[in-house]
Parts: C-alpha cells; sequence; structure tokens
DNA sequence: TGAAATTAGTTGCAAATGATACTATTCTGT
DNA sequence: ACAGAATAGTATCATTTGCAACTAATTTCA
C-alpha cells in the first residue's frame, strides 16, 4: 500500500491544503476562525437559525458551534433572540454588521473557489461535484454508527 | 453562496468523515494515532527514512512527526539509529514488531478503502484519482507562498 | 578557514479541541 | 397530569495541536 495513493489520505491532504489557504485569507482580512465563517455563510442566507440548526447546516458539532457564535455575538456580528417555540434555543440572525461582513466574505470565498478550479473543463467540474455526491453517500452509510471525523 | 455547495467545505466534510471512520478502527485495533498510523505506512515500504524525509512522506509537520516516531519508539515499533552522514538526523526503521503490525494495519486500510468506493466504476475511480492529482496540482500553485491547512 | 546562515529534531507554552457532565426546558406515554 | 426520557445550549477539564524558541550539527561563501 502506498500511502500517497491511498483515498482517505489523499482527501485529507487536499481538504487541508484547501482550507488553509482560505482560512488565512478569513483570518488575516477579518479575524474570523473558520468556524465562525461558516456560521456566517450559513446565516448569510437570511433565515434565523437556532444553534442546532446551525451545526446541522455546517457540520460542525454542537460545542464548536457554540463556541463561534458567542464569538460573533461578542463582537456584535450575530444577535440571538430567545426562540419563543421554545425557551432553551435562541434564533441566531445576522447584525447589519455580521451583514456587511458577509458581503465581504462570499465574494471572497467564491474567488477562491474558482481558483482553486481554475482549468478545469465544465465537465470536470460536474464529475467532481458528481463524485463528491457519491463519496459522501457512501460515507453517510459507512458511519451510520456514530462518530465524527480527524484525520487520515 | 451556499456553503453546502462550497467546494472546500465539501472537501473538508468528506475528508473529516473518512479519515474519522478509519481512524477509530486503528485506535480501536492497535492504540495508534493517524498520524503514528501514517509514519508506520511510510516505513513499511522498507527503506529507513530520517524524520524529516517522513514530514515529505505524510504531509504531516515536523513537530507532529517527532512526536509520533517518539511514540512509536517508546513501544519498540520503530527504531531510530544516528544517520552517519549526517549526526544531527537519524534514520528510523520499523523493528518486526511495527513490521508485523504494519502487515495487519495496511489489509485494513485498504479494506477501507475498498469500502469507501463500493459502488464506483473503474471509470469513476479514474476520474476520482485524476480529479484529485489536478485538484493538488493546483493547490500547490496556489499555496506556494507558505502555511499549513486547517479546516474549511 | 571560519562567521553567518541553514537544517534536523526537540521542547515549552499557549491556544484550540473534544468528551463529558450539567442546567434548563420540552416531549412522551400512560 | 406527571415521571422519565430527550433536547438546547453551556461549562469544565484533559488532551491535542501548533508556533516559536532552542540545541546541535552542517552548509555556505567571503
Amino acid at each position: 500500500m502506498r500511502l500517497r495513493d491511498y483515498l482517505p489520505y489523499r482527501l485529507s491532504v487536499a481538504s487541508n491544503k484547501a482550507s488553509g489557504l482560505i482560512a488565512r485569507a478569513y483570518q488575516a482580512r477579518f479575524g474570523l476562525t473558520i468556524w465562525e465563517w461558516r456560521v456566517i455563510a450559513v446565516l448569510g442566507e437570511g433565515a434565523p437559525l437556532t444553534a442546532q440548526a446551525v451545526c446541522e447546516a455546517t457540520a460542525m458539532d454542537k460545542v464548536t458551534v457554540s463556541r463561534a457564535i458567542r464569538a460573533l455575538d461578542a463582537r456584535r456580528l450575530v444577535k440571538r433572540t430567545q426562540s419563543p417555540a421554545d425557551r432553551r434555543a435562541s434564533d441566531v440572525t445576522l447584525t447589519p454588521d455580521g451583514q456587511a461582513i458577509y458581503l465581504e466574505i462570499a465574494p471572497l470565498a467564491l474567488h477562491y473557489e474558482a481558483a482553486l478550479l481554475e482549468g478545469f473543463s465544465a465537465e470536470e467540474r460536474a464529475q467532481l461535484v458528481a463524485l463528491l455526491d457519491k463519496l459522501e453517500a457512501r460515507l453517510v452509510g459507512l458511519t451510520a454508527d456514530g462518530g465524527e471525523g480527524r484525520q487520515v
């Protein structure tokens, strides 16, 4: 077996490189961690979300989400309002400042994605999406038991 | 922009799921971390490697490599012998015990890879490899400046 | 040659992370 | 209606991680 050809390893390397590249940009330009950025990204779609909903939308652990929301709240980029339906939960939304950051960040993110895919034909892009879909479907099946991810 | 369609995010999710799945297996069955496993995997090819060479072969940070080698050494799965050419460096090789573990681990790893790719046609597998190659080539270019990876 | 720069590998420390336990609230089934 | 199970979110604590500094050895080149 060759590590350098091993699929989980290759995924990990590619993912880490891509993430690191982009993470540095958010950190440098907005002082945001990737988790804070993810939260902003999903809230940027407009609808208020509970922390729980953010977990599902971002594939983040609930502790990580809690911390990210707290940090964003401290910077007044999001606000929390106790959910009327369930007093344990809060609906989280972007503040105007948060909106403003979102509007700056989203194009930057798309720019990086475009840079990553530069030189990929339309067909290759479609293949990549299809293969990721398929891989994720497999993973959902295999991970059914439980437990989240680390590195390979 | 939709987070769930964002390529770096999707890579991260897929990678973490795949890694977590496999990592649990190594931990449970051999008490090895992923980094220890990676070191064993590259040493399993036979040639002695310095820590530096392990870094390059495994895409791991030198601190992480140092710690992984130390842990493996403590368990007598690898041995270090001062490199004659350069007294700062050590050549690391698997001990017989390390070899034995390697011979158990490698098939397990391949089994997981096969499970991941179950249902993929030969063409799809080839596409996946080709796309990962292309993506990595792009990333090498974009990451030229410096800095390693995190999550996105 | 030998002073300055580089490299191999380790260590220390601070920050990030994750598992677990916990509080408050809501749901379930009888 | 109410006891027990489940859920939202937070806090606590131990572990992992990564950066930067460090020692020792080697290379560079003036």
